[in-house]
RNA sequence: GCCCAUGUGGCGGAACUGGUAGACGCAGCAGACUCAAAAUCUGCCAUUCGCAAGGGUGUGAAGGUUCGAUUCCUUUCGUGGGCACCA
């Protein structure tokens, strides 16, 4: 062998790009000097880059986490350079159930595999290179972070929201308007009916009561998602189909006492504030459906009255009862007697209550021990059919159990509701049981139903219907009621009271699930009743319908079938007459639910565009006092209340049924050590099994996730702040986060939460601006490409897809690892798991052919690619550049290693335009030529707008371009190449640093000055114009900068090509636009 | 059903306010260097007719506006996302 020395030498290690120890380098270097220290004082202009913090799963990073914090990272270093002093901050989101439901499986505390996970996440991070001022990491799980979570929270419980000022204020000023004017005046509700001194007579308990209605934090019994599976309490958006979004178990409502937020008095600011900010389009539109606003009217139909109405019905009969006899006849025998011997014996309990409901406390009158049917009832509120049973805690006797179910079945069936409560929530409990009474009392009354002093029954006589489109008004054909409007019962006939009990019957049966999942079907029943048209006097019948919502609008409306789909297939269904207002626009085969439309048969609408008409009926409305203009919302107000454990604890204690708040001084209240995390009884949380909590009356449920999430924006500017949450000087500096960016999941969620709060604080001076985020990028999802194969039944055989069709298989994912492209490694596979090493394969062209399919990118799918594996093999850099380059930054698309080489070529050939393989350093200090000047000012331009507007895939391909065509001009030149790797630095920070560094500068890139782009190095004298012939290019020509049309035309004319395709005929017309095109028309 | 996106080579994607469609990269093909491989470099690469020169066709589909349309308008189909009986 040949004796040669250059091969025993390890170049590689100094002349090669060896990214892995130039890495560590700068890493360690930057740690060492602080690099990413933000500084609140600065002469600099202010920026604020946000990534929406992660939740820190046990799972850790795939390739799809870091695109957006790739971007706002690029984007942050981009600002730094340009002169800013750019705040651009991480923290993690680390409150949550996924920690909680881990530590219910392994028994491990929530707050340690939290910590740990976090570990995880941040060595991710770094690895990638991130400009993290870590000194200002928040975590929302954090007792420094969460004491003002909790101190936000008691401000929202210290204010309401004024209308009349459409902003919040301390809850203080209402006091004082009640001291002085009661219940009149602007923000107060129809409800409230008292004078200043009614007020200054009520009971503490009861003024807090009505305050309870206006706090922008408040308490109140509510149906709520429960999931018994997950043994909590669900938001809206967690609840998909009537499922539990995580694990998918079933969601049923159920009565709680739970806190909420009043952000339905935000809705219409909400709303607005999508004007001021720069959202896309389609985010906005997701915030504006979920608010949901629309214009209409309410308005009153009167019932026409007559014999068959009989306004409080009691069937009564054997016939409902015997159905649902779960017992044989002796057991009965039994049970009843066991029951009345309990009965007769009067508890303290049972006197405790009736000395608080007697003559009218709750407003409405109240029998004791009152007979309904076999049953002795221990209070009964009549007027709205609402039972009150109070026993001795016999909850756990299994007869007395069987017994009570049966009691209340029984009694529902007869339209009752029943409560019980026992004998110690009586007597030590009092105020919490009589509110809870209450609460159902005002929700089960009859809205039209007066209640006069003697609590006398006054006949019941309009339905109120809510409308958007009032100029249908003489299209009415019937109203609908929702089946639980409280008036069903009220207006019911005699004859229809059997099929409408049936059917009511039937719609509670349904589940939530079942009602949303199923395909339309068209259900309801008619009640017997019939309304009068206030404008013609035409009857109008009166139905019940699942597909009419108690809780929007009145839960009632009037059907018009011509105008709207819905009403339609109704009168289709039950064979109701269609009354046709809009002529031709209705073909009798669907409704036309136009505005353009022509009205006839209106009388005093007739002749009028629909759309005009909408005004006229509304202005009659109101002038009859038939109803009045009405906005309705969507939204609803937010839970927010969890029954967990994994969560910031309210600063709330109860007394005698009164929520107290803490004092702020207390703060943090700290979450206690549980033994268990499972839910405590009654559905309550963890925090209700220790008696210390108990024991001091604090409430036992903890803030949802959105909680610590809506305000964190904030403290990243004052972290450390331990007087106030945040410093309202250093909130001024910083103002508004300049750019958010993070996944459209939180479009109706976490956004608008933290726009509300933003509009709390600063309604209450705290902050000064009320839209947290100014702009807003969402990164796409990045997807996984899932790969399949196909065993055929029953067997170890495993065919490719093409054949699969011709046989009977299973889908089974495999790991995409171990596939190129879709072509399968068989050997890989075998011993991928133990169940596939016997595996046999029926090949198709002597390969085996996966099947593929863009999912989710998750571990149970086999398609995750974990991004530590592609930094090790080819460098932050090259990631960062890669994922960049992938495609524009808010489109989702799946994730395929695959092209990552091309991106790393393009840095190794990078370095070799400053050091050769052989000869090492080749740059130089020679002045740059025109042509190169060129190439760098063309970048300079490129990546500059480029950058400002996100469009990273391009920039990274103007990158490419540009070390092309210094490569093919030889251009080593140091002048040109550090201008290049200033450009370069946001993307590709290490690389740009070392060889800034091998450059001989001192002082570090990532406070380089930004080169400034000159017009002066692309001006062009002249340009090959594309000539086109009626539209198709035929040929270019070098022409003249400077040249004006006239001297263009005879250029064009005389050229060759031209006139071949002129054939001799003489042009038209002759287009042409400097510096763009020429285009003869023949 | 309604609303919002989106549709361009084998693949990811580019194209400024209407002005040379396919930049850049991947994959592929051919070649150089090498004993060989890797790395690197050079060329080709929408489709079709043609030896070539050159021509036809092409941005989901069909129309329209325009000297000129991936871009604007109308209709329609597919895909992704959101809301889902909201009167």
């Amino acid at each position: 062998m040949d004796f040669n020395p250059e091969n025993t030498i390890p170049k590689s290690l100094f002349m090669e790009y060896n990214f892995k120890d130039i890495e560590v380098k700068w890493h360690e270097h930057w740690k060492a000097n602080n690099a990413y220290r933000v500084s609140n004082v600065s002469e600099k202009p202010k920026f604020y880059v946000l990534d929406m913090f992660p939740y820190p799963s046990g799972a850790g990073l795939h390739v799809g986490h870091p695109l957006g914090y790739i971007a706002s990272d690029i984007y942050s270093r981009y600002k730094r350079l340009k002169g800013f002093n750019v705040l651009h901050p991480m923290g993690f989101d680390s409150f949550g159930l996924p920690a909680e439901q881990y530590a219910i499986e392994t028994g491990q505390h929530p707050a340690t595999t939290t910590e740990k996970n976090i570990e995880t996440f941040k060595k991710q991070l770094d690895k990638i290179g991130f400009c993290y001022d870590w000194e200002r990491e928040v975590r929302t799980s954090n007792p420094d972070y969460y004491k003002w979570t909790q101190w936000i929270f008691l401000q929202l419980f210290k204010s309401w929201f004024n209308p009349e000022l459409q902003k919040a204020e301390s809850i203080d000023t209402l006091i004082k308007s009640f001291e002085t004017s009661g219940a009149k005046g602007a923000g107060k509700h129809e409800s409230d009916q008292f004078t200043a001194d009614d007020w200054k007579s009520f009971s503490s308990a009861k003024q807090q009561e009505i305050l309870m209605n206006y706090r922008l934090a408040f308490s109140a019994f509510g149906e709520v998602n429960w999931c018994e599976a997950l043994g909590t309490v669900l938001a809206n958006d967690e609840v998909v189909n009537g499922v539990s979004e995580r694990g998918g178990h079933p969601v049923i409502k159920k009565k709680m006492r739970q806190w909420y937020l009043r952000i339905t008095d935000y809705a219409d600011r909400l709303l607005n504030g999508l004007n001021t900010v720069d959202f896309s389009d389609s985010m906005k539109e997701m915030q504006r459906n979920w608010i949901g606003k629309s214009e209409g009217c309410e308005m009153e139909f009167s019932l026409i009255q007559n014999s068959d109405l009989t306004p409080n019905p009691s069937p009564g009969g054997e016939g409902g009862k015997a159905s649902i006899l779960t017992t044989d006849p002796e057991t009965w025998k039994l049970l009843k007697d066991f029951a009345i011997e309990n009965r007769k014996n009067k508890t303290n309990a049972e006197d405790k209550l009736w000395q608080r409901l007697r003559n009218n406390q709750l407003d409405s009158k109240v029998r004791r021990q009152h007979v309904i049917e076999d049953f002795i009832i221990d209070f009964a509120f009549l007027n709205e059919k609402l039972l009150i049973e109070v026993d001795g805690g016999y909850h756990n006797d299994d007869q007395q159990k069987i017994y009570d179910d049966m009691r209340t079945h029984v009694m529902g069936e007869l339209g009752y509701e029943v409560l019980r409560f026992t004998n110690e929530e009586v007597e030590q409990n009092i105020e919490d049981v009589l509110t809870k009474i209450s609460f159902v009392l005002k929700e089960r009354a009859p809205l039209s139903l007066g209640r006069g002093a003697g609590g006398e029954v006054k006949e019941v006589k309009t339905i109120k219907v809510y409308t958007t489109r009032p100029d249908t008004i003489f299209g009415v054909d019937f109203l609908v009621l929702a089946p639980e409007h409280e008036l069903v019962n009220k207006i019911t006939t005699a004859e229809q009271r059997k099929n409408i009990d049936e059917y009511l019957t039937y719609v509670k049966s349904r589940s939530d699930r079942e009602r949303m999942s199923e395909v339309k079907q068209i259900t309801g029943c008619f009640t017997g009743a019939y309304a009068e048209n206030p404008f013609n006097g035409k009857q109008i019948p009166v139905w019940i319908a699942e597909y009419v919502l108690a809780g929007y609008g009145t839960g009632a409306i009037m059907a018009v079938p011509c105008g709207d789909q819905r009403d339609f297939l109704f009168a289709q269904h039950f064979n109701i007459p269609i009354t046709n207002i809009i002529g031709e626009h209705f073909n009798g085969k669907e409704a036309n639910p136009t505005k353009e439309a022509t009205l006839q048969h209106s009388e005093f609408l007739d002749g009028l565009l629909m759309k005009d008409a909408i005004k006229v009926a509304i202005e009659k409305i109101e002038n009859a006092r038939l109803g009045k203009r009405k906005v309705n919302f969507k939204m609803r107000d937010a839970g927010f209340s969890r029954q967990r454990y994994w969560g910031e604890p309210f600063p709330i204690k109860w007394e005698d049924g009164l929520a107290l708040a803490m004092n702020e001084t207390q703060l943090p209240l700290e979450l206690p050590h549980v033994e268990k995390y499972g839910p405590g009884p009654e559905g309550e949380g963890p925090l209700a099994n220790i008696a210390e909590w108990k024991n001091q009356q604090l409430e036992t449920s903890t803030m949802p996730g959105y909680a610590g999430s809506s305000w964190y924006f904030l403290r990243y500017m004052d972290p450390h702040n331990a007087s106030t949450f945040c410093d309202r000087k250093v909130s001024d500096y910083w103002n508004q986060v300049d750019v958010y960016i993070g996944g459209t999941e939180h479009a109706v969620g976490h956004l608008l939460y933290s726009r509300m709060w933003t509009k709390v604080l600063y309604d209450l001076g705290l902050i000064g601006f009320d839209e947290p985020f100014k702009r807003l990028v969402n990164q796409g999802m990045i997807q996984g490409s899932s790969r399949f194969v196909y065993r055929i039944k029953g067997t170890q055989q495993f065919v490719s897809f093409g054949l699969k069709n011709q046989y009977e298989v299973d889908e089974l994912h495999a790991d995409v690892n171990m596939v190129d492209g879709v072509e399968l490694d068989t050997e890989a596979f075998k011993k991928w798991k133990p169940d596939y090493a016997n595996a046999e394969f029926i090949l198709e062209d002597g390969k085996y052919i996966c099947g593929s399919e863009v999912e989710k990118m998750s571990k149970s799918k086999f398609n995750t690619v974990n991004p530590d594996d592609l930094v090790l093999k080819y460098g932050a850099d090259t990631f960062r550049m890669y994922e960049m380059f992938l495609g524009p930054i808010e489109q989702s698309k799946p994730w395929d290693t695959k092209g990552i080489e091309g991106v790393h070529r393009f840095l190794r050939k990078l370095w070799r335009l400053f050091n050769d393989d052989l000869k090492g350093k080749v740059w130089n200090d020679e002045k740059a030529n025109d042509a190169e000047f060129k190439v760098l000012h063309r970048t300079i331009k490129k990546i500059e707008s480029d950058t400002e507007q996100f469009s990273f895939n391009t920039a990274v391909s103007a990158f490419m371009v540009c070390v092309n065509e210094l490569a093919d001009l030889k251009c080593y030149k140091k002048e040109i190449l550090e201008k290049v790797l200033i450009l370069l630095t946001p993307y590709a920070p290490h690389i740009s640093e070392e060889l800034w560094s091998q450059l001989g500068n001192s002082g570090s890139i990532l406070d380089a000055v930004y080169p400034v782009f000159e017009e002066k190095y692309l001006v062009e004298t002249s340009k090959e114009y594309p000539v086109s012939i009626n539209g198709k290019v035929r040929t270019n020509i070098n022409i003249d900068l400077s040249a004006q049309q006239p001297e263009v035309e005879q250029i064009v004319l005389s050229n060759d090509i031209v006139q071949k395709w002129l054939e001799g005929k003489s042009p038209k017309k002759i287009i042409f636009v400097k510096g763009k095109m020429v285009n003869i028309v023949m």
